[in-house]
DNA sequence: CCAGCATTTATTGTAGACAATATGTATTTT
DNA sequence: AAAATACATATTGTCTACAATAAATGCTGG
């Protein structure tokens, strides 16, 4: 019989932060707290331990007498997320490489042929989950707890709208993709070099190719198309 | 008899945040789950839901079969702390004086009464408590999850700091506390103004007022004794 | 007398049953 | 017919009792 390592609630935890990772479970879905602890074989009582920890780290909100909900995205989010990221980005980024140790260079360094390889297999799923695990390592490489918080909310919906946004189809992004995994090499060469204003100006451009990615679905360019008719009549809807 | 509004959950987790803020509980002590519910009243599945959540907030760390202990200062602790304050609390003011509601800065000026009140009773624990909360409100005010965690993390450990350097005999404190007071009306006048550059502004100055404060008892002034005696004998202690 | 191991004790982790709250529906009244 | 209220149902919140793990103590052998 083979010794499971990790505990049940363990794997419970790992298994939903993945899920609302990738939106296996949408933003703002409600969660039924009997069908889980059933799902992962434990009852209800560790389940929502389980689930004050997720709504700790910002993955579920919690509703008095209401349940859990996976975390939401409002209105607001993308707005908010475009004002801090580039900042706590440029923070981890420079202290990472100021404290990293050889141990967490080499688990970038691994982390990052998963990444290639999930690139190479066309999984948008494995691909996210390793770009959220690779830049979660530059957190820890900063080593503080101070900034650790807000980096880890602002990577779990960096995560679902990289999700939310992808669009297979559109031949550019293989491109697009391509160029952040060749970033992801030159911050392992500068933090390994202990580089930090370089270091730093590469997270700020990291973070302006993500972004960049993400305005083009929500102001998408117009279609175009002449005019060819008479004012006031439908067919003119641009870029809203 | 009077009705309660908030649940006996709510007053547990208020009270031991309350208590982990003030240092009646220490960082890195150890707590009694089967003690705890007792005192609130409670069985042991809340309050360990409460653990959890305080763990997520970074009031307390847990230990797989072996607890709940109050988040300890570590020798790097300050270190971090100085790295991160400046940079998220000057981003937190600064949005805070863009998106302040006028119900916010209502509550942020009552706040401001507590406090000074506060200072006139020498309540050093209720003072500490007041400043944390008007800092809190400013955070509410920035409306930004993502910036949220990480000033949360920094107000905990900001406010413990603030206890433990605590002197009430030093003569040159009481005038500190005097001009943080009078920072904290300029902050309302800033954020009610809504002057993003000079809120940021004042936010830095604030924290270098409180960073001298702190710094004056980690590295403190040598005690200013002329030698008058062959070295190598007892009375040269300096400062601890 | 010290070291290592077994046993005991205290504390954490979990389960199942029960209580309380909220929602949805049906009925009744205006 | 519409609205409000009361009831039924489903879901969350909590408790007691039990299981498992880790620390502490005492015992035995060298």
């Amino acid at each position: 019989m083979e010794t499971e390592t990790r505990s049940k609630k363990t794997r419970c935890i790992e298994d939903l932060r993945r899920k609302v990772l990738t939106e296996a479970l949408e933003p703002g879905m409600y969660l039924d707290e009997t069908e889980l602890a059933d799902t992962y074989g434990i009852s209800r009582p560790p389940l929502r331990e389980v689930l004050r920890q997720l709504a700790g780290e910002g993955y579920v909100v919690l509703h008095e007498n209401r349940g859990a909900q996976v975390a939401p995205m409002t209105h607001k989010t993308l707005r908010n997320f475009f004002v801090v990221a580039p900042m706590i980005y440029a923070a981890t980024t420079r202290l990472a490489a100021e404290h990293a140790t050889p141990d967490q260079i080499a688990r970038l360094k691994e982390c990052q042929r998963a990444f290639r390889q999930a690139i190479k297999n066309g999984d948008a799923a494995e691909r996210a989950l390793g770009n959220e695990r690779f830049h979660s390592i530059i957190g820890e490489m900063a080593d503080n707890e101070y900034l650790m918080p807000s980096l880890r909310r602002l990577l779990i919906d960096h995560t679902r709208i990289s999700m939310t946004f992808y669009n297979p189809r559109k031949p550019s992004f293989a491109e697009q993709r391509e160029i952040a995994a060749d970033q992801h090499d030159q911050f392992i060469a500068l933090i390994e070099a202990g580089e930090a204003d370089a270091a730093a100006a590469l997270a700020v451009a990291h973070w302006e190719l993500s972004r960049a990615q993400i305005e083009s679905f929500v102001t998408p360019e117009g279609i175009n198309i002449p005019l060819g008719r008479a004012p006031g009549v439908a067919g003119t809807r641009g870029a809203s």
